[in-house]
DNA sequence: GTGTATATCTCGGGG
DNA sequence: CCCCGAGGTATACAC
């Protein structure tokens, strides 16, 4: 990685183009070749930047930064204050817990969370237009589509919407009635799901996680 | 702006948890107190990171940061190879040209370029459940809401559905057409939008540029 | 503050 | 390759 402070002025040239006044600022080469202009704040995200692969061509105070697709960044630098590279090797990569993959793990594990006497049928149903989370059966016997959100909000309600209209259409499946899980629902949310139907469930992370280990230890 | 260059451990507590085990990288301490914790590759976004405003403690080879909403980073130092810092002073900040603001207001200028005898009621419209990006006129005096996008996909043909729904209510307004407009249209967006009876338009950026020229060129 | 829409979204997975 | 969905999304803006 090779880090440079300097007075510059950047150019953007690509899905857009963006211009940054001459001031002191960051600028970020890692090792992969990415690009990234970091000015003292504001937040992670680099005020411009070139992601990898690309061609940086190093020329007297101006780098042009290229890649496959024609865009280009411009960095001119007037004063450099730092200049270092340290080599840092390769990134074991991050794990994450709690997201939504493992949410809809442990509801696959212990559907009757979302309601007495639901089974899976199956995870990542397909749909042509995407996937349904989950797809369960209530106690008689009809299907129910679950989408599984962290946060439940209208977006979430659209997409469960487009899977029921599809499903919907499937003579074998039909009625497929529409469950919207999340371990906080907004209000908004809630209104447009139940003004189409579909029932909307809050669960508790840690309390599946409660069931889950649980169920561990009977063995 | 301060960098640390570290062979470091970093643990996140929060929203969810996350872990990255030993490893050497960037930490980047901005004027403003966040922190960033970055892989040297991989892409602008930090493996892990601390908006302001936060707390920065540093103990003895252990950074803890904290935030107001009870998220907590804690960096652990097993080997510094780089500490540096500068002072950047303000950015002056980034200008941008070519966003969907931009294309709005060209639009609202050339609403011809949408559709034969359009002219602009309103921008920003409200509905009650957001904006409509532009409302119109056809010759025949219908209203015509329009959604833009850099982009077209399926979420803004959902958007401007729900405005659609919404705005059909009105009897004031009602009958209202819809029309779908972006420099480019995804085929799934656009199968879907027509599914709807909404109407679709690719418009492009540099022409609408050229015309808003040649206006300014008669003055 | 909540709610809604945008983003050079980024990033990853599946067909 | 595109399509689709998730994100500690972040960020700006209206109500």
């Amino acid at each position: 990685m090779r880090l440079v402070i300097a007075r510059c002025t950047v150019d953007y040239a690509g899905r857009l183009t963006a211009h940054l006044p001459s001031a002191v600022r960051l600028i970020m080469v890692k090792a992969d070749g990415c690009v990234a202009v970091h000015a003292d704040g504001g937040a992670y995200k680099p005020l411009n930047w070139m992601n990898a692969p690309n061609t940086l061509i190093e020329g007297d105070g101006v780098w042009t930064v290229t890649d496959p697709k024609g865009e280009m960044l411009t960095i001119t630098l007037h004063e450099v204050l730092l200049d270092v590279a340290e080599d840092c090797g390769d990134d074991p990569g991050l794990s994450k817990d709690g997201v939504e993959a493992h949410l809809q793990e442990l509801l696959a594990a212990h559907p009757t969370a979302l309601g007495d006497g639901l089974t899976l049928v199956r995870r990542e149903y397909q749909t042509g237009i995407g996937p349904v989370d989950l797809l369960c059966r209530d106690p008689e016997g009809r299907a129910v589509a679950v989408e599984v959100k962290r946060r439940g909000e209208i977006d979430g309600v659209e997409q469960l919407t487009r899977y029921l209209d599809r499903l919907n259409r499937d003579p074998l499946l039909r009625p497929v009635r529409g469950l919207f899980a999340a371990q906080r629902i907004k209000p908004q949310a809630r209104v447009l799901a139940e003004d189409r139907g579909i029932y909307c469930v809050e669960v508790d992370y840690d309390d599946l996680r409660g069931l889950a280990s649980d169920e561990l230890r009977l063995f």
